[in-house]
DNA sequence: CGGCATTGACTGAATTTTCAGTTAGCGTAC
DNA sequence: GTACGCTAACTGAAAATTCAGTCAATGCCG
């Protein structure tokens, strides 16, 4: 376990990716930003192919955390300050999707490779099938929240309404991050997109 | 003005961005497409990345052609008729927003390699200004048609929506490109978004 | 008209560059 | 002494880009 050089190639691989993006991704990139060998990369991984596998997971995982974070947080200030005020199902859905439009150096890492991923998945089934179920998965996630507000609402209208909301995050992030969409500015919209998208469910109720 | 071949170039490299994506455009792919020399390619243009350049604006002309000819037709079809009944605003806006949801192959190869494009412009600034005036064009255009029907509703919710529409959009061709969301289901998605916005701005007049 | 110069479109065959992937071996800890 | 973590230097193939010229058309002078 004396070796955290693996992990070190991985997460300049993310990096990598965020700043240069799949295409420009080369090997010996990854080495230098990661002050190692080219040589080394290949004996800790398969090929570029591999890799681009395994920083496909970094990334998930990171997202993952995020969330958890996320939940955990609310998790145990609920339990330990039980006079809490409980979260509007509005704010928590805000927070939830507002986590991945933030300034911070990681976010903006990760945004950018999930980006670039999701594009080069297009063209390489491999990714594809890993790509589908970390976003079936995210959806899962919003609908469960979604779930404990607007129960009575049909099921399906809730899956709607997080296929909705998810794309247009989506969207949002492109263009912040092509630089076209002030950040503030995005996370307004995306703000008044779930105002939106509550207002319907409870109007189909 | 003989010469025609440039243009065919151009449309070949479309055609090779939408098939192998803008990391497996090969130069010589596009000049084998477009049954020319190599040479010729580098006879024309500077070079891969002028050629890179180029099809953008293709490609965003060609959108900008689709709801051209749509608005076209709804002038000229109004004139000649007039007695049809006006299409209803809620009508227009999903037609204008579904062109691009469509399993036509010209659409199909337009949104991908717009896709392609815009990932691309991410980590390319040159592209990057290009890609911005496509879009505020195009939600120009829906401003525009949103305020034929909601004139009274303050400019900037307009702007907001429409806004939100075109990242959903985007969003959602991206999902039906990398083979996770099925056509009918995106586009049915994309026609509930406009009721929801719609249902928002009468509301929020 | 008919020959000659000029030019723009075009090509096949190099040349150069760029990269993923390999090899041969060094140091060191056990 | 051997297995592991690691590197410098290299290879080979794929692509980009350039070169040296062909060809067909156009203009122009006699």
């Amino acid at each position: 376990m004396g070796t955290d050089r693996r992990a070190a190639i991985l997460e300049a691989a993310a990096g990598v990716i965020a700043r240069r993006g799949v295409r420009g991704l080369r090997v010996a990139d990854i080495a230098a930003d990661a002050g190692v060998s080219t040589a080394l990369v290949y004996y800790h991984f398969k090929g570029r192919a591999d890799i681009l596998r395994r920083t496909l997971e970094l990334i998930s995982d990171r997202a993952q955390r995020y969330t958890a974070d996320q939940a955990r947080t609310e998790v145990a200030t609920g339990r330990v300050r039980a006079a809490r005020p409980p979260r509007s199902p509005r704010r928590e859905l805000e927070r939830a999707l507002l986590l991945e439009l933030q300034d911070r150096a990681e976010v903006r890492e990760n945004s950018t490779a999930w980006g670039e991923l999701c594009a080069t998945a297009v063209f390489d089934p491999e990714l594809r099938t890993a790509l589908s179920d970390a976003r079936l998965c995210w959806i899962d996630a919003l609908v469960e929240t979604l779930g404990r507000s607007h129960g009575n609402a049909p099921p399906t209208a809730l899956t709607a309404a997080a296929e909705r909301l998810t794309a247009t995050l989506e969207g949002l992030s492109t263009r912040w991050l092509g630089g076209i969409l002030p950040l503030p500015h995005a996370r307004e919209l995306l703000r008044e997109a779930v105002a939106v998208e509550l207002a319907h469910l409870r109007h189909a109720t």
